[in-house]
DNA sequence: CCGTATCCAATAAGATACTG
DNA sequence: CAGTATCTTATTGGATACGG
């Protein structure tokens, strides 16, 4: 809990500067992240973020509610748990920070053999979407990581993520989050992970995400 | 002094946990703001991040000089006085915080009444700009903070912004970079800053930078 | 004047154990 | 499973002293 009542703030009117307010902390981008696809469970948070603790979760998820990002919700019945899911304006927040990845996947200094959850994953898809590469694609892809089932669906040069159940996909990839975005996104051999329906397809659909360019380690000298 | 060696990091491939890795920490992203229209010293810096202390501001430069994100430069003579300038790819990042502060000022609780940087009103203008609103509008605005000049070029339905000198300018705004945020974004009289140039097309150009709406306090009941 | 280094008090984060 | 409580450690910001 946090001992005073006053959150450290910054004394600036710029937008940047409040949203640095709102999600400034350590984890709250994250936590939002993890939120992009739907209503999550406290355990799925803390499972999907490697590292925090649940004294640190609690109080981001706190604060965030307080600031109208989030909001608690109840799953209907019979499951009937209680669930934490962005706010329409939170959810608005989803795309910027996706940039904000994409941006900083450049850097000489980003390490993707590290850990990546199903959330983060399945955002990389939206961030990384060439439309070049796929025009003149179609297909629906689905991703079942154990935990939960999302779905890519390609189609007019465009790409859209759901969490939805992978019935009636063209492909299923089945898998770790890990394993699946070394295939993707690493090149390494389809045999790493499951693949049911059209092998083409998939293989197609690796090739829809390039990497961005590494910025040159001493930067260009201008 | 950081006591310890290793930064805190996020153990996370997720492209986003690589951007706080490197723009994280407390007042980085503020920096860069300050940087993403030209060089700038230390205690310009200082003075336009309102509560940093000169330690803090001292290790973030340093930190985001390691990243490749800023780097040292000195001006040319006769000045030679150091500076800090965004490298490149640095830079690349300014819209995207710029996108950030266009969300966050939807929020409940953004006070635009707190202190603005001139850096942080020309991005203002940047992220807010409409082009519908602008369309047929052409001119170029000068703003002389004291400590520097900015020109925003209003022309075929965009803005570009630049720290240059107002000369030749259409209307040059004079005052504090509050009293200008005041004019322009708060609806307060053109009295309260010197207006010099063509005063129509200082009105109009406060008309182009419309607000986001506030999102609702309790949020959509959806 | 332009920073940098050091010390200090307050606070935020992390680890771990524990409860309903 | 969903958090709390408690303790330890790390980071922040302010003050101040110092070097170019």
């Amino acid at each position: 809990m946090r001992q005073s009542d006053e959150k450290r703030r910054y004394d600036d009117a710029c937008g940047l500067a409040h949203a640095l307010d709102l999600l400034g902390d350590r984890w709250a981008m994250l936590v939002v992240r993890e939120l992009a696809y739907g209503p999550r469970r406290f355990s799925g948070l803390k499972a999907d973020l490697p590292g925090i603790s649940a004294n640190v979760l609690t109080q981001r998820l706190a604060e965030l509610e307080r600031s109208g990002i989030i909001r608690k919700s109840k799953l209907p019945p019979p499951a009937s748990v209680q669930v934490y899911e962005a706010t329409p304006w939170g959810l608005e927040v989803a795309p910027v920070i996706g940039r904000l990845g994409k941006w900083a996947a450049r850097s000489p200094a980003h390490d993707p053999t590290l850990p990546m959850s199903p959330a983060a994953l399945m955002m990389s898809f939206e961030t990384l979407f060439d439309p070049e590469r796929a025009a003149g694609l179609r297909g629906r892809f689905g991703f079942r990581f154990g935990s939960a089932d999302y779905i890519a669906t390609v189609s007019g040069g465009a790409i859209t993520v759901a969490r939805r159940d992978c019935a009636g996909c063209d492909v299923v990839f089945t898998g770790e989050s890990n394993d699946i975005a070394a295939v993707i996104h690493g090149g390494a051999p389809l045999e790493l992970v499951r693949v049911e329906g059209d092998r083409s397809l998939a293989e197609k659909f690796r090739t829809l995400f390039p990497l961005p360019e590494k910025v040159e380690t001493l930067g260009p000298l201008a």
